[in-house]
RNA sequence: CGGGGUGUAGCGCAGCCCGGUUAGCGCAUCUGCUUUGGGAGCAGAGGGUCGCAGGUUCGAAUCCUGCCACCCCGACCA
């Protein structure tokens, strides 16, 4: 048991602010609802960033970066977008500090007023489609596949660290296309992108899904979703496509001229992952020692330990053995702290989640071997010298399968059927988890759920059955089933 | 915005009700010695506008008034 760390099953809430600051990735500021990403939480938003950077221009994307700043009337232009958005913007009123007359210090300069408020974007659908306007003039500016990496900022009223911030780090592609087919194609594409990223790099599983109209996107007509279920039972969306139809085009006045010579309005998708996907890694993996990073995100995927602390007759091994690991592209880090004791140590390098840890002492290379512990069983093992890259690229790869099967099972038994209301409740109340049951369609019942339970649509699961049933609520007909969760 | 709570050393807290030596404790930090294969021990040292501003008093961390900040629970949300 970690010293410093609530267990989960004595405060999960509290388990994991405890990790995200001892595992020093991110700190509270002195900016309420904002946060201070640190060195080690940023060295593993980095990976997931590169990553995803080359996924994203792999299937055809390019990167460009629009302002921070969006004219206050521009928001107003797409009647949905901002009645979703405007209860959380920042604006900017004032451009100007002077001294105050009493010298309290400074003051806002009530002459320095702007003339149009700016938003501090929440998002950038209304500045990119007003400078696509001027970009787009024929089917052969088309598609345009932009995305831009960028902060935003909605001013949440509860805020938790990754989860919901009033600042938080993002992508957000937006791309102009000649057809809604061909726009749909791309919201679904992206989405794939976005499951791909998450099971193969995260180790987290994740459903695809559409969006009801009440969880959908302000301006989309259709928003699909990557959903993910945390050790708690409580799902997450980890990341949303949306298919924009031609609501963007329409209110920024974007049309092109076809190959048959005729006027029409382009067709949009907007597609997005956020830092958040830090809490999904931390809420999916971990445990009561510390934090649990998937080989594949690992900063570091091997920490080399000098027992029983750095020796001159010990240093020439642990440089060959990284070495090796290096020349087989294995992130390596080598313990030179010569004042810490091993245990310390141990517990320390648990707690940040290092999947694979060597031990190398005197009495090992005697052996000809070395102690190798992994993370996600904390079990160890004496590994022979002889050949130890090609044991470590392995393990690695073998931590990084189980870590997503161990997610995965837990998901899996996670997902329950239910056909009365009363294991509806029960299930929420009990497990937890995504739950199967049939809906009747409407928003007033979904709303009525959520009021009741506090669960909601988390998605209709792409190629979803279609079942005759009855409304686990209403009792009304239903043709499907769809996925409840309680979510963060 | 409603309800509750907390502000005392870098962090976590005690002291406040019932005013009175030099404001304590644990962790962390620094120094020294002994240690070192699962979170070391001993000895010593440094570190404080007691959230801010007034007031009562011979005397305020403690009592009174006002203000500020943050946290938790709700409404809102990626």
């Amino acid at each position: 048991m970690s010293k410093e760390i609530t267990s989960r099953a004595d405060d999960y809430s509290q388990w994991y602010i405890d990790l995200v600051r001892k595992a020093g990735l991110a700190d509270y500021s002195a900016v309420k609802g904002c946060m201070v990403i640190k060195p080690y939480g940023f060295a593993i938003w980095e990976n997931m960033r590169d990553t995803l950077d080359r996924m994203f221009k792999d299937t055809g994307h390019v990167n460009a970066y629009f302002p921070l700043f969006i004219p206050k009337s521009f928001l107003s232009k797409e009647a949905a977008h901002v009645e979703g958005f405007a209860k959380e913007c920042a604006v900017v009123t004032h451009y100007r500090l002077k001294n105050a007359e009493d010298g309290s210090g400074v003051v806002v300069d009530p002459d320095a007023r702007l003339e149009e408020e700016l938003i501090v974007r929440p998002t950038s659908e209304t500045i990119i489609w007003n400078t696509y306007r001027d970009w787009i003039q024929s089917y052969r500016d088309l598609p345009l596949l932009i995305n831009q990496w960028a902060n935003v900022v909605r001013w949440e009223m509860r805020t938790r660290l990754f989860l919901r911030t009033a600042e938080f780090l993002w992508q957000e592609g937006h791309t102009a296309h000649a057809t809604r087919e061909e726009a749909i194609d791309e919201t679904r594409k992206m989405l794939d992108v976005y499951a791909t990223f998450a099971e193969e790099w995260m180790a987290i599983p994740v459903v695809k899904g559409v969006k009801t109209p009440n969880e959908r996107f302000a301006g989309a007509e259709d928003t699909y979703c990557i959903e993910a279920l945390m050790q708690d039972g409580k799902a997450l969306q980890a990341g949303t496509s949306h298919f924009l139809g031609q609501n963007f085009a329409k209110a920024f006045d974007v049309q092109f001229s076809s190959k048959d010579n005729t006027l029409e309005y382009v067709w949009a998708t907007s597609w997005g992952v956020s830092t958040r996907l830090m809490g999904a890694l931390v809420m999916v993996h971990s445990d009561d020692e510390g934090l649990m990073i998937p080989p594949k995100l690992a900063p570091h995927q091997v920490v080399i330990v000098p027992i029983p602390k750095p020796l001159a007759e010990l240093d020439p091994h642990i440089t060959a053995i990284a070495a090796e690991l290096r020349a087989r592209g294995v992130r390596v880090k080598i313990d030179t702290d010569d004042q810490s004791r091993p245990g310390f140590k141990f517990a320390e390098y648990e707690k940040l989640g290092i999947p694979v840890r060597i031990a190398v002492g005197a009495r090992d290379l005697a052996n000809g071997t070395v102690e190798v512990a992994r993370r996600d069983t904390r079990t160890k093992e004496n590994m022979p010298l002889e050949g130890i890259a090609d044991s470590i690229v392995s393990l690695l790869d073998n931590i990084q399968s189980s870590l997503f099967d161990r997610a995965k099972a837990y998901r899996d038994s996670h997902i329950t059927r239910v056909d009365t209301w009363e294991e509806f409740v029960a299930t929420l109340d009990g497990p937890g988890g995504f739950v199967s049951a049939h809906w009747d369609g409407t928003s007033e019942t979904e709303d009525l759920i959520k009021e009741e339970t506090k669960a909601t649509i988390r998605c209709i699961p792409l190629d979803n059955p279609q079942e005759a049933g009855t409304c686990i609520r209403t009792g009304k007909p239903s043709t499907q089933r769809v996925l409840f969760a309680r979510a963060y």
